[in-house]
DNA sequence: ACGGAAGTACACACATTTTTGTAAGTATGA
DNA sequence: TCATACTTACAAAAATGTGTGTACTTCCGT
């Protein structure tokens, strides 16, 4: 007799859905940001840390690790010196990013209403 | 002479605009489950904590009120011993919990993949 | 009928954990 | 000396959990 199915469908309201962790990387606060940074093409990581207001090269450097691991980034050392590595978007990447970017800009579209109704 | 615009336009990429900071509250660890549970509809506090799983009263407490305060959830206390109070979203919510939602559905539909790949 | 336990929607103090920042170091060419 | 693309150690800051209290009501057993 088969047993059934239990964590077959992932479902991040979950606690033991590892989507959870996968949601997390890219809705970290640098995750989020290096995607939507990345949608217009293939950046360097100097050039993304300035593109990117106010981060560091330490979270850089381990957001995009992650977001590598995740399979949402593209990693590309270019074996000179002074080190060359470009990053880029996957094709899942692409799609991660576009959500992203939707919901980004729907915040920025609203955010004089969303600053103006706080009472606090 | 005019002065030009300078923050007129949101945009999360810099570091001081505001957006930052909505964006990180709708985006954080249990601001993304609270929108996507209440998308479903009308949850009352305990509710809402036992579909979300592994969420502190706490925490689900202060995101609620970050959330209410930036105008995407609503709260409604009926003023009755026990306590009881209904949250639900607002129309600016609703679409905000669709973005959420479809960047997690996303995810959790291509998890195999992003599992399989990972070298770590 | 009476004591006790559980449920409700939090707030608060405190401790711990996690995240994030800072500064320094690396090897080399312009 | 600066720029590159990091890493590592250490420190500070932020997030999160835990336990307690509240002011009742309803349900339970005895």
């Amino acid at each position: 007799m088969k047993k059934m199915a239990h964590d077959l469908i992932p479902d991040v309201l979950n606690d033991r859905c590892p989507s959870r962790a996968v949601l997390n990387h890219v809705t970290s606060r640098w995750g989020v940001l290096i995607l939507i940074a990345l949608q217009d093409g293939t950046l360097r990581f100097s050039a993304l840390r300035r593109r990117i207001g106010g981060v560091s090269e330490r979270m850089l450097a381990q957001s995009l690790r992650l977001l590598e691991d995740d399979g949402f980034v593209r990693r590309t050392a270019h074996p000179v010196v002074p080190p060359h590595v470009d990053y880029d978007l996957t094709p899942l990447g692409y799609e991660v990013a576009a959500k992203v970017h939707a919901l980004a800009s729907l915040i920025e579209g609203n955010l004089g209403q969303i600053i103006a109704q706080r009472k606090t």
